[in-house]
DNA sequence: GTCTATAGGAGGATAGAC
DNA sequence: GTCTATCCTCCTATAGAC
């Protein structure tokens, strides 16, 4: 093991260059597909963007479909990660950090949001164990926060988890964001507040 | 003008047929935003769904984005006039009214909503003064409503009132309607009463 | 204005050399 | 595995007869 250790480690090298490889193209899919959807993205601008040719991209992935599948499950397991790593808190306090968190990596352009209309990624989404074992795990978490947090009745407790849940999720893709990052009239910070305040607080003074 | 009434009633009905053609194409192409956005719709789908040749669509509209534009115009006119035939009532009052009716007709798959993304059509409709108008006039009633609410201490006076405007106009796109009903657990009325609780009340409990 | 038929081109996917 | 060059399908848009 300590001779022949030279040709592992060439092995390994290569193995990481294509591994970095392939990690430049899922990024930048998963920035266009956050830019311009599933559909109006094109695999030839993924290649071009990261540099290579499109038939080394298909060497990668066996087609769009699954290489904008791999971009949704590689930010699902991010999200698994997150809260893994997350420090113990009070159940709402939990909630609360993870939707800024979600919607700091939207203003950031680094969520690729599923898109909620009809579409082939979905299926395939769907049937994909990864991407449905991260959304379970992640749903699973978030889903005993929510019941802690109404139990604690720091949640209204009128509303279904489920439908928390979901409320939650749809910060990952909310227009409101991006339509006042569009405004110039505020800064990240302060548009994160703003949509944080309706989410939690909702419109209605209190 | 009694005598030779005969030919200027024919045009009429001629220009009848065309207009009620025209109709039946925007509302499928409609509902066919809704159903698939603006990339995945197709023109043939449309034409075939209408059960006219294609050819004939064009004749109508000079291309795809026109004819989305065309559909988008029609949405925001809808929105003109339902505000208009509102009756009079509290600011407060009306702005719930407005976000519930937003809602029915996004369940109801009647309203094709603009993908946030990037696109061609996007900037066709910036580009739209029909659209435009219509998106002005709508903007300058919520608007107002928005900040009498404010002013009566009904809605969260720390928001911004654009904020507020961003959120309801939101409504008409969100996720979460959609996939409270996929889920099958609730109707119609119990999901739109969801939505608009969280939406005005908030997840927070108060 | 409506049709059939087709041009024209974009984009997903592959062949085959290296 | 990466490249260049190419295939082929689908879709927008138009030509031309009626």
């Amino acid at each position: 093991m300590a001779m022949n250790s030279a040709s592992p480690a060439k092995v390994s090298f290569k193995a990481q260059m294509l591994q970095a490889r392939e990690d430049a193209i899922i990024q930048t899919a998963s920035r266009l597909l956050a830019e311009k959807g599933f559909e109006a993205m094109t695999v030839d601008e993924v290649a071009a963007s990261v540099g290579i040719a499109k038939a080394s991209l298909y060497k990668h992935f066996s087609s769009k479909e699954d290489l904008a599948a791999a971009a949704m499950v590689r930010v699902m397991q991010r999200a698994q990660a997150y809260l893994r790593d997350l420090p113990p808190g009070a159940p709402m306090a939990q909630l609360r950090t993870v939707a800024r968190w979600t919607m700091e990596l939207k203003l950031r352009g680094e969520m690729p949001s599923l898109p909620s209309q009809n579409s082939t990624l979905r299926a395939k989404l769907i049937a994909d164990t990864a991407y449905m074992d991260g959304l379970i795990d992640v749903s699973d978490c978030l889903g005993a926060w929510i019941e802690a947090a109404q139990a604690q009745g720091h949640i209204n407790a009128d509303l279904p988890a489920i439908a928390v849940l979901y409320t939650l999720y749809a910060r990952a893709c909310d227009p409101v964001l991006e339509f006042l990052k569009m405004g110039g009239q505020h800064d990240e910070e302060q548009i994160i507040r703003m949509v944080m305040a309706s989410c939690f607080e909702g419109l209605a003074a209190r």
